[in-house]
DNA sequence: AGGTAGTACGTTTTT
DNA sequence: CGTACTACCT
């Protein structure tokens, strides 16, 4: 029986959002802009079937995107639903595919004991299939192998579909590669990430009545995110939707920033082809921005051709305008980030009165505490400068993804032994850890028992373990790793004698780091790092403790998927109350009330790789990330931008984005150096200043272009590759190359007008005005 | 077999 | 600048 708390969640629609949650049957597709309440709407949709429609939570499935959506619609769900909210199947494409295989693959072939690769493991994988065709990874890129390889798969075309159209040279390698590499995977009884979609693809295809059994069991289908799905995952849910077609789908093709990924933004697009009678609802409605932050970003987004088109609007404040500053360089970007981070905490604590120094138009409302900041990049490399810089000044900060703790060597190896336990057939991973500790298995050894393996077509574990019970390799300290591993392997079998089995998984592990030597290993080296790493592998310990806990009764295998399967950002914790670094990618989904884009450079945002490409697609998806990016803020939204950057231990110039120049001047406030300043170089102490050396110039007006005055540069070197000068004779330019220092120095300049020339720098004036 | 020194090369974004 | 791989040395 529904209870009074159970029908408020129905409460406070809008009548688009009720519409987006009532229409419960047949196609339907949700255009949800950003901050329209997109998950609360799925979430109460899946409530209503539930709850007034008496649909069985058996019969739902619910995709996202990342298990952080997921796990966080779960949540919702659990208050609303109590235990019930279990039986729904909540997950990510890749989560849900894993689930199929494991409890279907074998009618394709698959051992249910599989190992999911990594894109590590898969580099690796790549590398090996290279070496043993004879192909010189100097003349192909093993990961532009790769990435043609994850392409393939993302559009479902296996090794064979692919070597049919493989018409030029370097295809007909990756045909070949792709071929050999799958043969491997096969071997190793191993899927990748790629396989985790088209292998149910192929299930489905081959046993039909495994197929049904799915359709009859999904009745209403959930897909998030959906202008971010590939190929592979469009016929993936069309499979499993076409029986009863209660397929909603929800996206915003101005958020789709996965196309590198193979995320096809005609999914979206054209839903409406395949899905005639489809309903369509737009949430329009934007609950989470300010107005000028909202105008600012719709300004920007206004700007790609390829989109449907949908205006957003809020009954929101309008805010303060959104801030834009050109720092000197990365160092004094992230001053200037501190310097606005505590500026806004302290002020919001002490409240507006007696802040005469502060205009009164700043207050937020509310107090401001660490975890109500956000700081976006476009790369990983960026939050270095941050770090370093907030290690420093003692300012809490939590960085997502980059670094992740599950990609340091001794946890991949830590996972590599486990993974061996499970799957002793995973030759890769066998391969790793081998020698790890010396074992005196050098590339020799493990060459004669690969031979050996070939020769009688079986695994290289059982190859090692023959070759040494045969006497073909010589006796051997190898030959113990190889008999403790078969003794794990044995323990997670249902044997009733063996001593292991009693142990739980997380002292299985510690019991295998231990007794494998690994651990010693480290202990041996009598290093800080050495230390540091075991501290990590107690960590990993205690990971695997914790989902224990956290899942109950579990396997081995269970606890390998889980690590494939989950990102650093599913894992973020937003109670600590920290600063939070992320890339602009995982930042999708997500909102602060204080947001940080920096780097906003050309170049850097967008990316050369985008703009250098003939396609404009490329640079329309940046776009889409910067949209995505502002559209996280809340009550602020600040950009910053560097003028020099150190890129490769080089220095480099780079003008500003063209986004910023692309946001309405209406809603920007653009806050260039003190004119009165004393030019010329720029020293330690003005870095370190607590306060900006930077004042504040003005608002623009209405229709003025924007317009950064900068100081002049410091007299001993001011050419830098990749800055803009101006010639008396010849022009704009960019300066490509440098020979010498100083004014006698020579410099490559690529002009707009007639290309390359070989210049005297004194010649040169600077820098374009 | 195993360690080390030197060099070549590369960086977007991630399930 | 940093990593990752190779070739050479012990």
């Amino acid at each position: 029986m529904l209870k009074e708390d159970d029908m408020d969640i129905f409460k406070h629609l809008n009548p688009q959002q009720t519409d987006a949650v009532g229409k419960t049957d047949g196609p339907i597709l949700i255009l949800a802009g950003a901050g329209s309440g997109k998950t609360r709407v799925l979430t109460c949709r899946i409530a209503y079937l539930i709850l007034k429609k008496g649909i069985s939570p058996y019969n739902i499935l619910a995709v996202t995107f990342t298990n952080r959506a997921s796990g966080e619609m779960n949540e919702r769900l659990e208050k609303i639903l109590g235990p019930k909210a279990k039986d729904l199947l909540l997950g990510t494409f890749h989560s849900t595919g894993l689930r199929i295989l494991r409890k279907d693959g074998y009618h394709i072939g698959i051992d249910p004991n599989f190992i999911v690769y990594d894109d590590d493991d898969q580099l690796s994988l790549v590398k090996l299939c290279m070496s043993e065709l004879n192909i010189n990874e100097k003349a192909f890129s093993p990961r532009a192998i790769l990435s043609h390889i994850n392409q393939a798969k993302n559009e479902v075309l296996s090794a064979n579909d692919y070597a049919m159209d493989a018409k030029d040279f370097f295809r007909e390698r990756v045909a070949a590669v792709y071929k050999l590499y799958q043969k491997k995977l096969k071997q190793n009884k191993t899927l990748d990430f790629g396989d985790l979609i088209c292998e149910p693809i192929k299930l489905f295809r081959e046993a039909p009545q495994v197929l049904e059994k799915y359709q009859k069991r999904f009745r209403y289908i959930l897909v998030d995110e959906y202008q971010d799905t590939n190929r592979a995952q469009y016929i993936l849910i069309n499979l499993l939707a076409s029986m009863h077609k209660n397929l909603c789908v929800v996206g915003d093709e101005d958020q789709s920033i996965y196309g590198w990924r193979g995320a096809d933004i005609r999914n979206i697009l054209e839903f409406e082809k395949d899905y005639p009678d489809v309903e369509i609802i737009r949430l329009e409605q934007n609950y989470r921005s300010t107005k000028n932050i909202l105008s600012a970003a719709n300004s920007v987004v206004e700007k790609n051709i390829k989109r449907i088109g949908k205006t957003l609007w809020t009954e929101n404040l309008d805010g303060e305008l959104v801030y834009y500053q050109m720092a000197r360089d990365e160092h004094h970007e992230a001053s200037l980030v501190y310097n606005k981070i505590e500026e806004m905490i302290k002020r919001e604590s002490k409240g507006s009165e007696g802040q005469e120094d502060l205009p009164s138009n700043v207050s937020i409302g509310g107090r401001l505490s660490y975890k109500d900041f956000a700081i976006f990049y476009r790369t990983n490399a960026q939050s270095r400068i941050f770090e370093e810089h907030f290690i420093r000044s003692g300012l809490p900060y939590n960085i997502v993804g980059g670094l992740r703790f599950y990609e340091r060597k001794e946890i991949k190896d830590a996972i590599a032994y486990l993974k061996v336990v499970v799957n002793p057939s995973d030759s890769l991973s066998l391969m790793r850890i081998i020698n790890t500790p010396p074992r005196g298995i050098g590339k020799t050894t493990v060459d004669r028992a690969a031979v050996f393996g070939a020769e009688q077509g079986i695994p290289l574990f059982e190859a090692f373990k023959l070759a040494f019970e045969k006497g073909i390799l010589p006796p051997h300290k190898g030959h113990g790793f190889i008999t403790m591993i078969q003794r794990f392997n044995a323990s997670l079998l249902p044997t009733p004698d063996s001593q292991l089995r009693t142990l739980n998984i997380h002292e299985l592990a510690k019991r295998l780091l231990e007794e494998s030597g690994y651990i010693k290993m480290w202990e041996d080296e009598h290093t800080e790092e050495a230390e540091a790493r075991i501290e990590n592998l107690h960590e990993l310990i205690s990971a695997i403790m914790d989902f224990e806990k956290s899942r109950g009764v579990i396997s081995l295998a269970d606890f390998l998927d889980h690590v494939a399967l989950i990102s650093d950002i599913d894992t973020y914790e937003d109670e600590y109350n920290r600063v939070t670094l992320m890339t602009l990618h995982s930042a999708k989904g997500l909102e602060f009330p204080v947001v940080f884009m920096v780097g906003m450079e050309e170049g850097l945002f967008p990316h050369s790789r985008s703009v250098n490409g003939d396609s404009e697609d490329a640079l329309e998806e940046e776009r889409r990330l910067c949209y995505v990016g502002m559209t996280r803020a809340m009550k602020k939204l600040f950009l910053f931008g560097a003028r020099e950057r150190t890129i490769y231990g080089e220095s480099r110039f780079q003008g500003q984005s063209r986004f910023i120049d692309e946001i309405d001047a209406n809603y920007l406030e653009i806050i260039t150096p003190d004119s009165s300043q004393k030019s010329g170089v720029w020293s330690q102490e003005e870095y370190n200043r607590p306060v900006s050396p930077f004042a504040r110039v003005g608002i623009k007006e209405r229709g003025e272009e924007p317009r950064i005055v900068y100081d002049e540069m410091p007299e001993n070197d001011p050419w830098k590759i990749g800055m803009r000068i101006k010639h008396p004779s010849f022009g704009i330019g960019i300066i490509k190359a440098k020979e010498g220092i100083g004014e006698d120095a020579k410099l490559t300049i690529m002009f707009q007008s007639m290309g390359p020339k070989k210049l005297i720098a004194k010649y040169v004036s600077l820098p374009e005005a």
